[in-house]
DNA sequence: CTTTTCCATGGGTGTTCACCAACGATTGGG
DNA sequence: CCCAATCGTTGGTGAACACCCATGGAAAAG
């Protein structure tokens, strides 16, 4: 029968790493989709992030503030351009420099896609219990923070989130000061 | 400075299913590099593992069994037999077809693996407390189960697993039925 | 002014993964 | 015997991601 076709080997699902990719594939997959409705990649919502959150930035600072090589910044910046999200202003002290800036609308449209997000995260992570849902979210991210090169820091503690000033009904969205400071 | 630029914007890090991609992927590449250095590749350790559990199948099985092209295959299963992991004999009954079957290299070489993948496991896990690593473990799958397309069946709900026989030091390796359930 | 350094940009490479079209060999139905 | 279906195989596509190098404009150092 093909019914043992839809499981996989035990022995891989043993691995809790293997389990692990293979769901962060799936997350991703739906993140993906849902942003690229909004026509936008992932690296699109992480600049409209940086930009928000420390300003008007030149490219290269955005490079290395999300570790993405510059001259991949170049489709993302361009894109997000001409989609009338941020301005792209040379520098008057420095005219080789851009400096990237948010528009009114490249808020908005931030805003509007961290809502998204957050359902779409909602959605994802529907099938935990409200408790599983709490420690998950904060493990994985002790997990990134220890693994990723310089994604949270060095240790994300997570602790109990303060009172979440600004985006608000997204929830869990700002999870206090995951990275340091 | 720079000191910054290790720091992801919390608005993305405030997104867990980004975060979850994030660390599936650190772990992948961890989980591949140890794959590598036994000359394998993810697949070829899941092509072992389905012969292992199912015993000889035929090319097609396993690619219906692990949900990976038939096309796909060829390389990792040339690449066994050239290893001499696997043994691929035509079927007498049907001389389309293969019967790939683990050679007892390729059995030792399976438990050698498995017993490494644990130990990559568990240094992953490694920042974890026992107690968020067992939580974890059982989330992540359940997630996993729920969102990949036949990966852990239709709805795994991994109750409060046993005694937790196995996971000494090489542990989950036959993490008994785990997944499933 | 000249040289060096930095910026944004364009172009290219390599990897991983999933999927698809077509072909030879082979089988089984009609 | 002929035709359709199946199996393994080859080869190609396309997306996502991460790098690296060269160029031209512009600033800073000498």
């Amino acid at each position: 029968m093909d019914e043992n076709a839809g499981a996989l080997p035990p022995r891989l699902l043993g691995i809790t790493t293997f389990v692990l990719a293979r769901a962060g594939r799936a997350g991703r997959a739906r993140m993906g989709g849902m942003m690229a409705e909004h026509g936008l990649g992932l690296w699109h919502f992480a600049v409209l992030s940086a930009l928000d959150e420390s300003g008007p930035a030149s490219q290269r600072e955005l490079g290395a503030r999300l570790r993405i090589d510059p001259s991949d910044l170049v489709e993302v910046a361009g894109r997000l351009e001409g989609a009338g999200l941020v301005r792209r202003e040379r520098d008057p002290a420095d005219r080789r420099r851009y400096m990237v800036e948010l528009t009114p609308e490249g808020r908005a449209e931030l805003e509007e896609v961290t809502r998204r997000a957050a359902e779409v995260d909602a959605e994802f992570l529907a099938p935990l219990s409200a408790q599983d849902r709490t420690a998950f979210e904060r493990i994985v991210r002790v997990l990134l923070a220890h693994h990723d090169p310089g994604a949270g820091g060095g240790h994300a503690q997570a602790p109990a989130r303060a009172g979440t000033p600004g985006p608000g009904e997204a929830g869990p969205t700002r999870t206090g000061r995951a990275a340091p400071g």
